[in-house]
DNA sequence: GAATCATAAC
DNA sequence: GAATCATAAC
């Protein structure tokens, strides 16, 4: 299996060390490499939406997973609380819902995550713009009407070209080490 | 003053907030992008010896910054015992003295750090490869005879051709995140 | 030296 | 998607 399917065992075969959750119609996992405290993966089974493209998830395909979203929040929630209290200012606004523009992955996810983005495997200014500005499509925003920005386009407009800006603040970083260590410093603030 | 020459302000103004010790002779500051647990520059001010290549200090030059590196490696140690027992796990052989085959920065300085490498700021291979391996000269190697590799023959064979080998136990890695977790499973065990 | 971006090969 | 390497521009 080459790696832009590499979500699909989880589907195939839940039980993973990754997983949190399944059930017949999802898996819930950690995502590998997390670009925040919490950033978790919803992974429909059926067939019939795991090849879709995310985008175009209708309001009725939707509904059947709005379940699943309440869990993952409810398990960020309920983790964070018990996590010796270096966690615990997590409040129910502070996790995102919703898909990458153009994933890399094949079958369809969704990411289910916290805006801290305080994560080591954060590392390139793409990590960052992909949960924050047009590239991450929030889930209430679906189903995204078309026409669609080709693949090339949205690595433009939608990554290449838009700022760095603190997810709190909104303030504007030259570059990714100088926003990481402000988003270190508003997760400390929060934190007392 | 370009980036090759940055570490010239360190020895024309020695105050800032880097600083740990400055005499006539030397500046000793915390490198600013550490590459383990601790890391400290030592910068000799001397002008005949801040603009050599450091393979070359003679015997007689080496004898007049002894003392500094004495002084480098009592800070980690004491610093190290004073840091609420988290680190006082480094003892006097964990500590690594010397100089890159070929520096980037202009002014002669001499690498003082722990052979940990548990560290942000270790992000690419050669960060781990300049401090194991022959790229990194040891202090009491120097001076290094000649003659002497080019700087695109030392990046090839001293550093792209070496292999990531953990600084304690020899493991060969196949990349840098299996390195970096090792290190840090190392680095905790010896904590305990 | 650090940081960003493009490019293979997985 | 991740990881490595080469390449500008600072
Ligand atoms: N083997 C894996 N197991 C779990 N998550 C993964 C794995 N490989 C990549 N990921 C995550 O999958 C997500 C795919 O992103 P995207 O396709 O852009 O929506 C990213 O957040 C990755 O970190
Ligand atoms: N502005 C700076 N202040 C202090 N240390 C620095 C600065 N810029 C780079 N360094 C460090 O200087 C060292 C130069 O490495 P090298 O020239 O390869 O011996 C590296 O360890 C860098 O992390
Ligand atoms: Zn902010
Ligand atoms: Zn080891």
């Amino acid at each position: 299996m080459s790696w832009k399917y590499v979500l699909k065992g989880y589907i195939v075969n839940p039980t993973s060390e990754n997983t949190l959750f399944y059930d017949d119609s999802c898996v819930i996992i950690k995502d590998s490499f997390p670009k925040a405290k919490y950033h978790l993966l919803i992974l429909p089974r059926d067939h019939k939406i795991t090849i879709k493209d995310p985008k175009t998830l209708t309001f009725k395909e939707k509904s059947r997973y709005e379940k699943y979203i309440v869990w993952a929040k409810n398990y960020i929630l309920e983790t964070s609380k018990s996590n010796g209290g270096f966690d615990n200012n997590i409040k129910i606004n502070d996790i995102r819902v919703g898909i990458h523009y153009v994933p890399s992955l094949a079958n369809l996810h969704i990411h289910v995550i916290t805006n801290d983005f305080v994560s080591d495997k954060l590392k390139y200014p793409k990590h960052y713009k992909a949960f924050n500005g047009p590239f991450f499509v929030d889930w209430d925003q679906l189903p995204l009407p078309p026409p669609y920005l080709t693949s090339k386009e949205a690595e433009m407009k939608y990554i290449k070209l838009q700022p760095l800006k603190c997810s709190h603040c909104d303030y504007p970083f030259k570059n990714l080490p100088t926003l990481k260590k402000h988003l270190k410093q508003e997760w400390e603030t929060k934190k007392n």
